[in-house]
DNA sequence: GGTCATCTAGAGACCGGTGTCTATTTGGAG
DNA sequence: CTCCAAATAGACACCGGTCTCTAGATGACC
């Protein structure tokens, strides 16, 4: 029917992610454009703004990493659950580095509290995945959901491992990094809900 | 001799930390001035840009972090002494919560990078305590001083805990938190300098 | 009281980035 | 071929923030 789509949603989402890898905070339209080959105004033909681009990516990006949940609930030990969880994360980095840079840009708490144009749905169902699986952690671990095991959880297959990755995200997460991390998520999952 | 100060170094800096403290990264001069009561012209009287501003307030807040660090070599057993390393940031983040959350706000790496007009020579020696610290902590763990024992007492005492309470800066550190961080730190701490 | 260095004071120039507006291209359908 | 919706194309208006520039205030010292 009509002229042939050159700059679909997801090329200009690669883009900005390479523009995030190059300039991380400061990108700018500009230099997703300079990335894609493209002016402006087809940027703003799909997105309503610059935050909703770059918050797209971010979303893209999360998704990504949420799909690698599925194969957890296939670990029979809770605790090697809950490690496996945190080993997501370093995975995720190594095998898509942009991507895992661009996860540091924002923080989901941020962008709840003010959602940019036409994201507050997509926003509003991202974390439900974590929430899942973490609920299911805390209740093969503990064998019922309390606050504190949540959070234990939480900390142990999620904070630690990133508290221990972020500051490398960027560049390689080197092997060795592997065992710390493991005993470091172990240590937390071991601990007692009270 | 002169017209007496109305807006010193301090004060100006105080303002850059509330400024922080409300606005995080977005900060502007115009929020300092506006915390601060004075023109724009007495904060580029003092300072030579924006990023000089911000970035002196963070090497200040750096700089009171470190000052906790001799009570360290008090502590006799290495790993203990690891461990210790590690709770001082929970405890900085309590005591000066304005200055944990501008702590969040530049990466040693990134000022370092390019230094804003300046500070390249106070960015130069800042690290110095630190890497002296993690030094000690590692000769006295391992009984010599390795690449990889010194990357796990860095990932023990430094990048662990500051993980696990990063997502947490900002608002108050909650005590529970004290009893998983010490978990993790110890577990890296123990492991093995191969 | 005059002098001078230091600092306050604030108006606005300047600059880079966002987002708009209009023109143009494209190819299938009639 | 003509028409139309969808998309590209890019010039530039606009805006918020940084930083400059000039004027004026202040008080120690002589």
């Amino acid at each position: 029917m009509v002229k042939p789509v050159r700059f679909s949603v997801d090329d200009i989402l690669d883009a900005a992610t390479q523009a995030v890898h190059q300039h991380w905070r400061s990108a700018t339209v500009a230099h997703v454009t300079a990335v894609l080959g493209a002016p402006s105004g087809s940027i703003y033909h799909r997105f309503a703004s610059r935050d909703a681009l770059f918050a797209s990516a971010w979303i893209r990006a999360v998704r990504r990493y949420h799909a690698q949940f599925d194969e957890i609930a296939a670990i029979a030990d809770p605790v090697q659950a809950i490690v496996e969880t945190g080993m997501l994360l370093p995975r995720f980095c190594r095998a898509n580095p942009l991507d895992a840079r661009m996860l540091t840009v924002f923080r989901y708490r941020d962008l709840q509290a003010d959602p940019p144009a036409g994201l507050h749905d997509a926003l509003q169902d991202l974390n439900a995945p974590v929430g899942r699986l973490l609920s299911e952690l805390a209740e093969r671990r503990y064998g019922r959901v309390s606050t504190r095991g949540l959070a234990l959880v939480a900390l142990a297959a999620r904070d630690t491992p990133l508290g221990m990755v972020r500051p490398l995200i960027g560049d390689p997460i080197p092997d060795w990094m592997d065992e710390p991390i493991r005993a470091a998520c172990e240590a937390v999952a071991l601990l007692d809900d009270h």
